[in-house]
DNA sequence: GTCCAATCTGTAAACGTTTGCATCCCTGGG
DNA sequence: CCCAGGGATGCAAACGTTTACAGATTGGAC
């Protein structure tokens, strides 16, 4: 239990805090106006407001949010919840989010879940976490709550990125489209044997993403009319150690691929390294996609999907201020173009 | 400006609350009774406490958190502030920090300086952002107030991470030390001619950082009694393309280094990368030490100073706790180890 | 049996805003 | 001259808790 008693003495001095009386007493008028002055609500005389400003400057007034937010309902208060503040991905969206949340003078409170896949107290925790806010953006979260639909259960505007949640808007990809067209790339290339670099499979974590990307990897191959081999599908973890274990694995295997998609960027980094520790040269020896477009994509001439993380943010974002306001729900899906650089190439 | 009307209908619908009220009706008992039997606190008669629980789950009753704030005076908050959360950095510092306040049960805020050194807006936010926390973690930041001191300023316990501020507590490395042994490092190796890869000068940031390397870079070059060629240093953006471009610039002039001391590993990914394009094998024509510890470094064998960002997250979160709970003011200077991978070698 | 302390509970006043309603004043149209 | 209407303001009731204080009840020590 993370229950402490509240009482306890803090370190920290409170400085006298001016308020809304003192602001009222000083230029003579009622609490009420200076509200009302504060906040640029109509029917306060030009004269008067003037007035309040100057006073609320002059006694260093601040708002005390807390206070509002009781009686309004409102806490101008935005939660992120991701599976972990660590990877990439939920990180590069908070960016996004952050900006336009700030922009809109909205405070972004960030919530992780504790551990990928500990539902139970994710759903517990949530129910409190969400009184705290005016909507939320779930990352990455892949929290389907049984029988209650997103908004039933939050009881909040949320908005979803990376996955599609019943009750809930959502900004995702075409995850099986795009890997189709990574890997019909290579297949252009004229490669013919082509490895699947995959995350973890199913059971281990409940994202449909790795299957929807396997399928459309498969898509790719029979459009083609190559085999579909399973000895050339490999899965680990999300991270560049992932990508080059996987690899090494391949490399280890009777027939080794002229070419690999990886699912993620950060496992074709490992893929790269590793390939050039075997002695392979990228891309005459081996092929390589990844997927993401990392920070570091560019700077490694890594050939790779386009998902730009940011703006997906900057999107969510600006959906969860539209169903504030009233905006219907909206699925959005987003393009994610392939960028050629230098780790592909037509075979030898 | 970011004011909004507050008094707009939104489009959610809040289902029926139960509040301590409700609770206090229901078991019998006063709302006061309600509310220490809820927070554990003592003199609650066990059978009580047993009732009063019971009754609040019958009720399906979520505490609420902004009145508890208005009249306690705490927030349970603590406002996380960074320059941008586009590096890698402060996003990981804030993973660590986050786990911490987690468990403690306090929220986490976050605030996005809008453009590094926009000091004047970030001042006018920070006072107001303040208010909403009982303590701060600032991630380089490097704002000074003037006059202020830290403490004075917030009013709220501090701690700077990768800074040392005035009134705050601290968690930093001796930058100019670690830098010392990196290159001390390449020296041991046998290396004559080391270049430096710097971030960006101190105009462009008001951080002491690229400084305090660069002495601890020369100081490594005159202890071992080795000149120090002002054009072996350059600089360029933090970034993998800054640091690709940074090593051309060194590799164009009339004697190249045979090792180089990277500021970041983010930029020593780039060396690397520029490197391989440029025909150089690592570590046989050119060793490479980057700083930081990235978490593609080890993936990428990169010979690096270890920088446990998480962990530095980690104990200034702890810290803020101390603080809040009257402990006094510490500075804390990590360890800097240097981890030797494979992008370091003697010269041939 | 008295008294004191400790335990338990209730009453009511905060906390600093927002907001519905009432009031007052002024202007202009009839 | 009267009245309608709207602008400007004030009054006071919320909002949902926490907490100082005061009672009430016990049990044990004298």
């Amino acid at each position: 239990m993370a229950v402490r008693h509240r009482g306890e003495a803090t370190g920290s001095v409170a400085r006298g805090r001016a308020t809304i009386k003192d602001i009222a007493r000083v230029t003579g008028v009622s609490v009420a106006t200076v509200s009302r002055a504060l906040r640029d609500l109509p029917y306060v005389a030009p004269e008067t407001r003037a007035r309040v400003v100057e006073a609320a400057a002059e006694l260093q007034y601040e708002a005390h949010p807390q206070a509002a937010r009781l009686v309004s309902g409102r806490t101008w208060t935005i939660g992120v919840v991701a599976p972990q503040f660590g990877t990439w991905f939920p990180f590069r969206a908070l960016g996004g989010i952050n900006s336009v949340f700030a922009e809109a003078g909205y405070d972004v409170l960030i919530s992780m879940m504790t551990a990928p896949g500990d539902r139970r107290r994710f759903l517990q925790d949530a129910r409190y976490f969400c009184r705290r806010v005016d909507g939320l953006v779930l990352i990455d979260t892949f929290v389907s709550v049984e029988g209650d639909s997103a908004d039933a259960f939050f009881d909040r505007p949320a908005v979803a990125v990376g996955e599609r949640l019943d009750g809930a808007s959502s900004i995702t990809i075409d995850n099986r489209s795009a890997a189709r067209r990574a890997v019909g790339h290579l297949v252009e290339l004229g490669h013919a044997r082509i490895g699947l670099v995959s995350g973890p499979p199913l059971p281990d974590l409940p994202t449909p993403v790795p299957g929807q990307r396997r399928l459309g990897y498969e898509d790719a191959l029979r459009a083609a009319g190559l085999p579909v081999d399973p000895g050339l599908a490999v899965s680990g973890e999300w991270t560049a150690a992932g990508g080059a274990a996987a690899l090494a694995s391949l490399l280890d295997g009777p027939d080794p691929p002229t070419a690999v998609f990886c699912m993620s960027d950060e496992m074709a980094f490992g893929v790269l390294r590793a390939a050039a520790r075997g002695g392979l040269t990228v891309p005459d020896d081996l092929s390589v996609v990844g997927f993401d477009d990392h920070d570091l994509a560019r700077a490694m001439g890594l050939t790779t999907m386009r998902q730009a993380v940011d703006e997906m943010g900057v999107r969510a974002a600006e959906t969860v201020l539209g169903l504030i306001d009233g905006a219907p729900a909206t699925d959005i899906t987003r393009d994610v173009p392939l960028i050629v650089r230098e780790t592909t190439a037509k075979t030898g």
